[in-house]
DNA sequence: TTTTTATGCAACTAAAAAGTTGCATTTTTT
DNA sequence: AAAAAATGCAACTTTTTAGTTGCATAAAAA
């Protein structure tokens, strides 16, 4: 899921979903500099990794935010933040001990 | 930076920086199935990426866990739920309102 | 000082990702 | 019914990324 977070162009279309209005794929293929091919393949690596999500209606197919997966990303990096100051705590603490 | 996050190994590397301890190479190449310049190229990246910090000691170069940008992903992670929430009470007061 | 250990640089290969093009299909609109 | 709009599928090209190999160098150890 950071992978999938990590290509510009899709980052920005996720930044872009974010409001919570689903867009279809025309639509987000209307400012890109690309082709709505390209633009499709780049929905679907976000909805694989459940960022967004689809569905049909009638011609067109709507793509739309989807937080849990946000959720667990924060998650992630608030565990490897936690890890890293309590590591920071036991630094300290031994070398504040033995003041002998 | 969330490409930086978004390959396996390096994932991998980060996390284990992520106890403060820093390593050398060599060391961190050890129990990775390929070889030290696979991993010293990844390290590099995360470095660009300013999730590590490098510094050289004697014939070796120990890599660190550096914070700041991983606070920097939270922060934005932060900002697009933030963002999310506020459609969603937008959306949730619009169909409230008007109840004549 | 000879040998090991830890690393850097550069060229190369291989594989995955990004993007394009052409054509077919389904749903609207006219 | 015919035309237009929105997509999907598949093959293909291009670019990036991952990973390897071989050789050179600097520091530490013997």
């Amino acid at each position: 899921m950071f992978a999938a977070l990590g290509d510009p162009t899709r980052l920005a279309i996720f930044d872009r979903l974010a409001d919570g209005k689903p867009r279809s794929i025309s639509v987000l293929s209307d400012d890109a500099d690309m082709t709505r091919q390209a633009v499709t393949k780049h929905l679907r690596v976000l909805e694989a990794a459940g960022l967004v999500q689809n569905h049909r209606v009638g011609r067109e197919s709507q793509y739309a935010f989807c937080p849990e997966q946000l959720a667990e990303a924060r998650a992630y990096l608030d565990q490897v933040a936690g890890r890293w100051e309590s590591a920071l705590m036991r630094l300290k603490s031994f070398v504040e001990e033995d003041p002998a």
